[in-house]
DNA sequence: AATGAATGAGTGTTCATTCAT
DNA sequence: TATGAATGAACACTCATTCAT
């Protein structure tokens, strides 16, 4: 492949990229990413078997890239700051590249693409409840439902990615503390409780 | 309209609502709908004028469903207890109602037809931050940042949601009390901290 | 058949005319005259076999009625003036039954109707020319072509029929009294020629 | 656009002038054109947008060759030979381009499109009252209505023209005498009456 | 590698006609 | 007679994909 075939390559998956963000996976039409592509008809074919193809491609990008940015929780530093952190780069996703999250959160796509999405979603929620289960025997956390509060909290991050992309510029740092202090510590004012 | 009609209707709308349920909106064709409801093809166009009036209409119908569902809060009862009963009714929704429920939470739609759903989870996203601030005012709650929280539990409710829709029975009113305490309460253990 | 059928019939006739002159065949649909006729659907097969049916029946009846206001030249009265009348009384039929005048002179029919109207024409064109022949034979006329100008005639005729139908109301004599004067007399200004 | 696509193109048009020339607007179908150009479906809607559009194309090219062929009379040559070789090269085209011909003449088209050939009749129509007013005023011709006597004329042309369409083969000049004589003459035979 | 003209199966939609009531 | 719900063949148009150049 030459670089040239690289760059061509590369052209088709950012004006694909750019063209399902904002269309969906069934408005946007071949026509409309070689035109944003500035290649020909046939060109697109040498890339990519089909539009599934590519929009398959692209979906898994956006999967392995959220899954990097989800580190694993150590001992050796405060684990809170550490979830802070990772729903902090979660969230600067959302905001870096909203043409990508936009196509997993907002735009439709085929049903048979939905298990790469889910199957993401369903991972991070196992982690989630893995963690709660560990903090629980530890005798750090109460003893809830994990199974339940993990969906929560991971449709809860999902709701403000939403946000995120749509606001555009927010401070992705305090929003994530913000989250995790509320998980933690609940709504109820207990100042004068104890 | 006769009772034939009414009934050929009606039967549109289900077979509609099957479909759409399965397939979504792009992948659901006419022919689903008619083979489902057993009409002929020009049957379907005496009562709607195309696939996008009757989608349109199934999906008003479900968020006049769901907006039925949740009733103010009022003062003379245990305010919490209300709650907990709105987050029951709307999970209630998605076991009774999988098919329908389906349609918003997990088909895809023409980019046209968000705002019906945006909409909806918007004002019911400003509901709970309206409801947040009287509560952080009348000093029951923490001052705590009531966008983002309340977009958060929007955003847990319908993880939570979809969770209903794909395991089917479950106690909704036991998922409905664990989530709220878990809104209020958090998930630090403070047996030892007072 | 009884009065009430017949008046169903009737009112169906007419609301055609005017649906026909307004839309033509083709745009003109059963429902449109259905509507207009205020009866159901199959009431209207009750009366007529189909669109191409009652099409037929009208435009039968335009053609009957314009052969019936071509009256035979006799002798015993100035053959001219009985040419005007002629003229005179097609042309009150376009002023006086404007949308029947429209449905064949300005609006669009299968082929397989063009005969009836098509046919009417020519009949009329042999009457003119078997008229220009005669009064070429008795020497009253030059002798010309006898066929290109009985069509030229029928096409003034024609032209001018279009122009009553729009205009709507003109001295339909003078007009065919113009035309038939600039035919037997040309239109050189002969004043100081002979 | 390539040689091949001009081609293709031009065998659709020509295939679209037979079909509608047979048929007429309605009655003619894409498959009809297709199935005479030899191409695919998709390809008739790489040249055109719609049944609509080729047909107004044609339309127009029509009323443009026609237009072509009238030219207008100048004062240096004799003024009566100059209208009849305008109605001859009219009568030339009916003989040429009988399909064509038969398009504007014969076949029924949608209402949408009547304004396109009204125009170009008006058009004409107007030339020939102004020409009239022109040779009264010189004392060339008599004091007659010029807007009755413009469409008598025009109507005659038309006329003669469908019979042109029909016969095929006739002498045009001829023909186009003999209308002009008549026109300027009349029917009066005046040997022996000055 | 790149082109873009050509393909044709597949969509939504229309509308004259039928027929049980 | 009258009704109007139901029918389904037929139509214009779309768009992912192919292939000769």
């Amino acid at each position: 492949m030459s670089v040239q075939a690289k760059n061509t390559r590369e052209r088709l998956i950012e004006a694909a990229k750019k063209v399902f963000s904002e269309k969906g996976f069934f408005e946007s039409h071949i026509s409309h990413i070689i035109e944003e592509a500035g290649t020909a008809r046939g060109t697109f074919y040498i890339y990519f078997e089909s539009k599934e193809e590519i929009f398959k491609e692209i979906l898994k990008g956006i999967v392995e890239e959220l899954k990097r940015r989800i580190k694993p929780v150590n001992v050796k530093e405060d684990p809170i700051d550490q979830i802070v952190r990772n729903i902090e780069r979660i969230l600067d996703f959302a905001v870096e590249e909203r043409e990508l999250s936009k196509i997993i959160l907002f735009r439709s796509y085929d049903t048979s693409f939905s298990t790469i999405v889910d199957e993401f979603f369903k991972e991070v929620t196992e982690m989630v409840k893995t963690s709660l289960e560990k903090g629980i025997l530890m005798g750090y956390l109460k003893p809830v439902n994990t199974e339940i509060i993990a969906q929560a909290m991971v449709g809860a991050v999902k709701e403000i990615m939403k946000n995120a992309i749509e606001k555009g510029n927010i401070d992705t740092y305090m929003v994530a503390k913000e989250l995790v202090e509320f998980a933690l510590g609940g709504l109820w004012d207990v100042k004068g409780r104890c």
